[in-house]
DNA sequence: TTGTATGCGTTATCAG
DNA sequence: CTGATAACGCATACAA
């Protein structure tokens, strides 16, 4: 690899004036300008990204935390973070922490070390007060931390509002959440809130059903949502927390030769390109994950610039009818 | 941030006996080595690994250019390889390409630029000369690059075989193969070699179909298997080159109002989560995506290490028989 | 308009 | 067993 040594010599002048033109700085002549960019041709010259972050204490580097970018949801935003990150010229270091308490400090810890400009933490499992030694631009993805950490998320409550009372305007009297683990102190837990709010407000008879923490399997949706109708056969309506859910529990309605959406709807939560692929379609509460997306880039860099940033950063959601309600 | 100059001061030595308990170089009297400890941890110091990779040459960072990680195969992909690479001591570098022939090259300059110590390529539009200038560890998916590039694939040849007999065996007279984009020069390209000459060989008239350069759209493939049956009613198979492409083709099907496995019978390609997660579960060729993913990552270190490495690696599929067959 | 010297945080070499 | 110093590649302040 050259450095910019290499080209100073082959250019007949300083490593100065060549990191001059590298940055368009000051005055140069024509003449050197020319000499130095033919130089930097010639050698395939490429400036060491190590070096400059070192000095400027800046690397133009991301970490992304998320449980499993194998999840379609994780997927999704990912593919969003990165490509929003890269046209404001940051690169996105990927971290999968599968839900593990341990693995998202590590990863932490060694994005600090990597000298990260910023985090986006999609993974929570940690307490609160692990983030107060992390001294970094960061935000939050759908939790709330005590204290000033800005978090980005869509607006659960309602998501949860719009899909209950769907299920019941279409004249499901029994009705179940599958969620997540409400002990993780998620944002997501209001979609229950509103759920629960929405059901006994409305008169319906209602359930809740956890998974249990670190759980991505789809399998493990699938018994679930099987013991569920073991234990409520006349369950007419589900809430699932993600698509992927939704897809679980059309499986098991088909199994269990329920008709859907006649014996039972479902409404998933995501907007994931699967809801749309697969039959029925599913319906499902759209969460704006592009915008979500670049709203968590624009949080870190606002910070990086010492500006004042808003802590809560809701963005709206929207229901999608499609054919399982 | 404290530096090591702040460890050394805090606890009455020099940086160079700081660097030496950190390293665990040389000999260090027990009691220094203490102090050196205690100092680290009241300070909450961090080692910044760019300064670390700036001397030693070596950065740990690792970069992975796929087409998009929304993609749920290169999503599965870009888990394992996160895992294994994270368990080896290496981050990733996530980088979408979108199968944009710019957007590679540009990656590629921005991953040198930032010191990785290898890449993945699992996004190939670009021409096989532009990896010339690429002087460092690089590991090829799904391509075969002329010169001495390894590569990571599953034995595509036999994956065609294998979806093609089973779609003869199980009766089907007038099959058609949805593959990519052929003159993509990408060995899954040997899929369809493999599904032509069986086809002949056992005497079934066989269609191809191509999808345009860059899609990525389920939308695309409904559209393009919607054409298909236009064309040919009564086609009664199809062999399809990713499961997503698999489950447009029952959706369509289902549309069409035609019956699987007895109207039609679909067999995918990889056997991502989704194969098995909708119904009819799909059945598929099952590409070893965790073992691909780590084989890429060794290959890698071994060529950091200047081993030999063999330019083929190809790993071998599996038949999943599911319920569309 | 260009060059010299210094420092970013770390590690290795060589003395002591 | 520990310390001074140079070097990794680059960019800036200050001179010239």
């Amino acid at each position: 690899m050259p450095t910019i040594k290499d080209v100073a010599e082959k250019a007949g002048v300083t490593v100065t004036t060549v990191s001059r033109v590298l940055n368009n700085r000051g005055y140069i002549s024509e003449a050197t300008r020319k000499k130095v960019y033919q130089a930097m041709e010639g050698l395939n010259y490429q400036p060491n990204e190590l070096a400059r972050s070192l000095f400027r204490g800046k690397s133009h580097l991301l970490g992304l935390i998320t449980p499993t970018v194998a999840h379609p949801f994780f997927a999704e935003l990912s593919a969003a973070i990165e490509g929003y990150a890269h046209s404001k010229g940051y690169k996105v270091l990927l971290c999968n922490s599968q839900l593990n308490r341990e693995k998202e400090k590590e990863y932490i810890e060694m994005l600090k070390r990597h000298q990260v400009d910023g985090i986006i933490m999609a993974s929570h499992t940690i307490e609160v007060d692990e983030f107060a030694n992390v001294n970094l631009p960061i935000v939050t993805f759908d939790r709330r931390i005590k204290g000033e950490i800005p978090y980005v998320s869509s607006d659960n409550y309602q998501g949860g509002k719009l899909a209950t009372n769907l299920l019941i305007d279409k004249g499901c009297q029994k009705i179940a959440h599958v969620c997540g683990n409400l002990s993780l102190d998620l944002l997501a837990n209001k979609r229950n809130e509103a759920f629960v709010a929405t059901a006994r407000e409305r008169g319906v008879e209602y359930y809740t059903i956890q998974t249990e923490i670190n759980v991505f399997e789809t399998k493990q949706y699938e018994l679930l949502i099987r013991d569920l109708f073991n234990e409520h056969p006349d369950l007419d309506g589900i809430f699932t927390n993600s698509d992927l859910m939704a897809v679980s529990a059309i499986k098991v309605c088909s199994i269990l030769k329920k008709k859907i959406p006649d014996d039972v709807r479902i409404v998933g939560y995501d907007d994931t390109n699967i809801a749309s692929l697969v039959l029925p379609q599913v319906t499902t509460v759209r969460q704006p994950i592009e915008k979500m997306g670049a709203m968590a880039i624009d949080l870190l860099i606002q910070q990086m610039n010492k500006e004042q940033v808003p802590v809560d950063n809701i963005l709206p959601v929207t229901l999608q009818e499609r054919e399982t309600t």
